[in-house]
DNA sequence: ATATTCTTGTGAAGCTTTTCACATAAGCTG
DNA sequence: CAGCTTATGTGAAAAGCTTCACAAGAATAT
């Protein structure tokens, strides 16, 4: 399978796409040029046909993209026309939130599993689940078939339990804690730094920062 | 004032220095080669000399990098040396997380000011901070010397009131909110999309994409 | 049916970012 | 203090990403 790298730009920008498009359909349109659709998300036409293009041809000339069909498209090269079974690792005040956040499971991100080791929360009911004790995070992630791990962790015992869960085979981790981890090479891993878009906003107005090219 | 325009990887970056050089100052490191400083956040050395040679000349030949001088000139640079006056706009899940997130007044981001339209809240006292009515938005940001917005809105919402933020004068917002927002050319706008890099592992997942270069 | 307009898909050009590679300088060792 | 080792700073090369520009296909108008 000889697969050209995508760049992460790329694929980020897919998630931008995804967005627009649900937004489109809502508003009943039937296509969308990539003039508008660039234009929605302040990126250019030729940046928009560029991306899709890699994955195929979706579009009509003279016309544009069919809104649902590509909408549909871009849900499945994103592997968000399924169910992916969550489980969040830490229940404190970030962890809570995501819980609750409804963009995770509107994309088909579905929390099922909690753990804390807090005993005081461990048992409790939140939101519907059961927080289970991080104690037996290992065994409770294989036998609940989990396949992607939200850390939500303090920086200082997120690498113990990245190891945990490496262990149970999970093979896709998004960390929020501020804190690089290692982890095996075919374990995916992503980043949530939440202070890093402040402190870009704290760089341009300390520098003065030329703005973004925005056409 | 002529400046070369530093690229956005690379301000990101200064800020995986920064934390790096906050544990090493930890650990009783004096010095940091760019070997170690690169291993450590998963970058080459190559790319963190020449990120740094684009501020000054930090380093000694043969020994590396002073680490508390360093960190204190990235934390300069990033403009983190100082105390931001930040208002929070939406104490919902998101909101309330943040409003406890130690990292951010770590780094100088003080949320001195809480905005929520829902009169249940508005006049309540939520971790020391009286949450104050979103009517009053504009002229409570403009007299209480808010320097950054941080938007943890529904996405419905999210333009009138960036908006309104704008109209106060504000010049550096940080949305929460999964929509793009329209503002005019002299505010900084970042985006914080929480479901973006978990749509990455999922495609990441569902492509076997090759995982990211790491030396 | 033909002309006109619109808009995609895509090589190629242009630009940006990363990596290379090495001269240079500082510390260390004996 | 000479030789060796370590490690920076930086032009230049390489790689990667974005934009350009245009041929070609499709819809619409006359």
């Amino acid at each position: 399978m000889t697969k050209k790298r995508i760049s992460e730009s790329t694929i980020h920008r897919l998630s931008l796409y995804y967005r627009a498009l649900s937004l489109l359909e809502k508003e009943n349109y039937d296509t969308v040029s990539s003039k508008e659709l660039a234009k929605r998300e302040k990126l250019t036409p030729a940046q928009v046909r560029k991306d899709l293009s890699f994955f195929g041809t979706f579009g009509t000339r003279g016309l544009g993209y069919p809104v649902r069909e590509l909408k549909h498209q871009i849900s499945s090269i994103l592997g968000i026309d399924r169910v992916w079974r969550v489980a969040l690792v830490g229940v404190g005040n970030i962890g809570s939130a995501l819980v609750s956040y409804k963009e995770f499971a509107k994309q088909g991100f579905q929390i099922v599993k909690l753990f804390d080791n807090d005993q005081r929360k461990i048992g409790s009911n939140h939101k519907g689940i059961v927080i289970a004790d991080i104690a037996n995070l290992e065994n409770e992630l294989r036998e609940s078939n989990i396949e992607i791990v939200v850390l939500a962790v303090p920086a200082t015992v997120a690498q113990y339990i990245t190891d945990d869960v490496v262990r149970a085979g999970i093979k896709a981790i998004l960390n929020f804690a501020p804190v690089n981890l290692k982890v095996p090479p075919d374990v995916y891993l992503r980043h949530e730094n939440m202070s890093m878009e402040l402190e870009y906003l704290s760089f341009a107005l300390v520098n003065n920062h030329a703005p973004k090219r925005s056409k």
